[in-house]
DNA sequence: GAGTTTGAAACT
DNA sequence: CAGTTTCAAACTC
């Protein structure tokens, strides 16, 4: 896997003021996000730079170990759906938010802009782009939004992922 | 910019 | 797996 130019960081404005980690963890945006910190992050004994690419190669194979998804995008797209609405897309591992009602940028599906889901663990979830419905996920594959007489959030909340396969949704999604 | 809040990541 | 700690982003002022 490349780790991107630090050029290309800049275009999103992506930077980071790390100051125990290294920027060599997960808690780093810049790492996290498979960049090189640049000049504009403001961080303290930084190694994510090409000058240091095999500490930052050794940090990401040994998290990768933890974790084989750890540096692919949390938010995706579900397979299936309905046929017009064939490209659901939610955060993976989907949030625990306790206090923020997943309305700011703390809750990483509203910070993704997708809803929360089943496999969110957020209380009092009030995400705008779409809330936790009581945990079911209990819309088929196949089944049409008109069909389900639910307007377009609740359809998706309640859609049931699953991959071509039809094998089980967890599995797939190595959770 | 400094200080607080928050939840993911890391750790045990 | 669950509980706790660590950490830096998001937020507030
Ligand atoms: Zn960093
Ligand atoms: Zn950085
Ligand atoms: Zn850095
Ligand atoms: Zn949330
Ligand atoms: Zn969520
Ligand atoms: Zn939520």
């Amino acid at each position: 896997m490349d780790t991107k130019r630090n050029d290309d960081n800049d275009d999103v404005h992506r930077r980071c003021k790390c100051k125990k980690t290294k920027c060599l963890k997960l808690y780093c945006d810049c790492f996290s996000a498979g960049f090189y910190c640049y000049e504009a992050c403001s961080c303290k004994e930084c190694f994510n730079l090409r000058d240091y690419e095999d500490e930052v190669q050794e940090s990401r194979e040994c998290i990768e170990e933890r974790n084989p998804l750890a540096f692919s995008p949390k938010i995706h797209s579900l397979e299936g759906g309905d046929k017009l609405m064939p490209n659901v897309q939610k955060h993976r591992k989907g949030c625990i938010c306790k206090k923020s009602m997943c309305m700011h940028r703390y809750c990483e599906c509203y910070k993704g802009k997708v809803g929360c889901w089943s496999n969110c663990r957020c209380e009092g979830c009030k995400n705008v782009h779409g809330m936790k419905g009581g945990g079911k996920c209990d819309i088929m594959i196949g089944t049409s939004i008109r069909e389900s007489g639910l307007d377009q959030n609740e359809f998706i909340n309640r859609f049931t992922p699953q991959d071509k396969n039809g094998g089980d949704l967890k599995s797939s999604m190595n959770l």
